[in-house]
DNA sequence: CGTCTGTTGAGAAATATTTCACAATTTGAT
DNA sequence: ATCAAATTGTGAAATATTTCTCAACAGACG
C-alpha cells in the first residue's frame, strides 16, 4: 500500500464526523464527493482522492454509501474496537478530558489516572480513579493501555512520557506546551491548545 | 511582503515556546538555526526560511540573538499587547480554559463568560464572571474583546458562532467537534482534541 | 591584515500536496 | 435498448513546501 499523506489522515477523522452529521441531519443514503467536500470545507477532488487511497468505495452516477463509507473509515483509522488509555495529571484540563463522553463514543477508555498530588490520590473523576504516580507501571502493566495522555504542567511532560514509554504504553498524546522525546517506535502527537490562538492573533494582526 | 506559508506560522508559535525554554535553561545570548531546529524537532534550513520570511535576524557566525528574535516573533505573531477574549459554555473544557494562567502569560484575558445553564450564571470561575447568553451581545459591544472562544456542546456551536459575529468579536476559536460557517472577514480556527488520539489510533493499526 | 570557522540567507532542486480535467462507469428515464 | 445525467477514480498539471547547497559574511585569532 502507498504511503498516506498526514493530510489524508487528518482529514479522514474530519470526514467521520462530517458523515455523521450528514447521516443524523438527512438520513440519505447515499453522498457525493461534492456534498461531503461542502461540509468538510474542502475540495471534492481531494476528498476522492483521500478516499481512494484506501480502495474503491465509491458509486459512479451515485457517490459514496454513507455507512459503507463510516465503516471503512473506522477500520483505516483503527476505530473499530476499544482502545485503553492512561491518563498522568488530573488538574483542570485532566478532569475535563475524565469527564468527557465524547472520547467513549470513539472508542477510548481512560482506564486510570496519576497524580503527584496527594489530594487528588483515591478520588475518583466520573468512572476513573486516581493513582499516585508510583503506582503507574504496575497499573499500566496490569491494564496494557496502548495511549498515554499528558496533562501535567510542562515541565513534568518529560518525565511523565519517561515513565509511560518505560511501563509500556505505544502512543502518547502529549497536551501540555512541551516538546518531549520518545524513542522512534513510540507514536507522539501533541496537541496545543492555544496555538490556535497564537495563530489567529496573526492573521488578525 | 510575500504570503507567510500556514506551516510557518504554525512554526514560528513553535518557536517561540523553545526560545523562552531555551533562554531559561541555558541563558546564552545566541541560538543557531541548528540548535532552535533540534529543539523544535525541525531542520535547521526550515528554521532559517520561516525566519527569512520576516527580514534578516541572524548574524552570520553566530546565530539569532535570543532576545531580539523572542521580540520579533511576538511582534510578528501580533501578540505584544493584551487580547481580550470571552468564552461561551462554561462547562468542563470552559472551566479548564478559564482557569488556565498560560493564556494571561500570552497576553490574552477573558473578559466574560457566557452559558445558558442558569445554575452556572451568576458564578464565577476565577476572575471571569458567567452571563446569561442574553447578555452576550451588550457585554461583547462594551469590553469590545476581539477573539471569541466556543466551548459549547457540537449543536450549539454555529449558534453561538452566529451569535458572537453579530456582537463584533473578529475571531473564533471552536473547540466544538463541529464545522462552523462564518463571514469571511472572521478569522476562524479549530482546536479539535481528540483527532489526534484518532490519528495516533491510525498510526499505531 | 589575512585566514580560519561557523553560520546565515536564499536560489535551485527535490519532494509533497492539491487541483484540474476527463474517460469510464452507473443509474434511471423513456 | 438507448441515451442523458451524474459522479467516480486517477493521471497530469499546478501549486506549495521542504531540503540542499553554497556564496557571502561576521567574528576570533594570530
Ligand atoms: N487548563 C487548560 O485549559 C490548558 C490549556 C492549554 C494547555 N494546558 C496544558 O495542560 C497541562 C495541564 O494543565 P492544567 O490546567 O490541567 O494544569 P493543573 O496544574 O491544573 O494540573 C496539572 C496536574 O498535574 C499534576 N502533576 C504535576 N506534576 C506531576 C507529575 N510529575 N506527575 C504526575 N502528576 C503531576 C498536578 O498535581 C496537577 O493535578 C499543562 O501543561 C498546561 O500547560 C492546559
Ligand atoms: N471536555 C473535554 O475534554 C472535551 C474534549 C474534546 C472536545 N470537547 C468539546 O468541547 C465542547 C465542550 O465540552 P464540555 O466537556 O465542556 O461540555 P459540557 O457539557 O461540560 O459544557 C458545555 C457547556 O455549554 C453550555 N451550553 C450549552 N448550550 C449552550 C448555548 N447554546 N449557549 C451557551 N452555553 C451553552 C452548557 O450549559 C455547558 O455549561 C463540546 O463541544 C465538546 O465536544 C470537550
Amino acid at each position: 500500500m502507498r504511503k498516506i499523506p498526514e493530510p489524508t489522515v487528518l482529514r479522514l477523522s474530519t470526514y467521520r464526523r462530517c458523515l455523521e452529521d450528514f447521516k443524523a441531519q438527512t438520513n440519505l443514503p447515499f453522498v457525493s464527493s461534492n456534498e461531503l467536500g461542502r461540509l468538510a470545507h474542502r475540495n471534492a477532488a481531494i476528498v476522492r482522492k483521500d478516499l481512494s487511497y484506501f480502495g474503491e468505495y465509491g458509486v459512479p452516477g451515485k457517490g459514496y454509501s454513507v455507512d459503507h463509507l463510516l465503516k471503512h473509515i473506522l477500520r483505516i483509522m483503527n476505530l473499530r474496537r476499544e482502545h485503553r488509555a492512561v491518563l498522568v495529571g488530573a488538574g483542570n484540563l485532566g478532569r475535563a478530558l475524565l469527564g468527557y463522553p465524547g472520547f467513549k463514543k470513539l472508542g477510548f477508555r481512560v482506564v486510570a489516572a496519576f497524580d503527584n498530588d496527594p489530594r487528588k490520590v483515591g478520588r475518583k473523576i466520573g468512572e476513573v480513579a486516581i493513582f499516585p504516580v508510583s503506582k503507574l507501571k504496575s497499573e499500566v502493566e496490569r491494564k496494557k493501555p496502548a495511549f498515554g495522555l499528558i496533562t501535567v504542567p510542562a515541565a513534568a511532560a518529560q518525565e511523565s512520557a519517561n515513565l509511560l514509554v518505560e511501563a509500556g504504553v505505544r502512543a502518547i498524546i502529549n497536551f501540555a506546551p512541551a516538546r518531549v522525546w520518545v524513542p522512534p517506535r513510540i507514536v507522539l502527537r501533541n496537541v496545543d491548545l492555544t496555538r490556535e490562538l497564537e495563530v489567529a492573533s496573526y492573521y488578525l494582526g
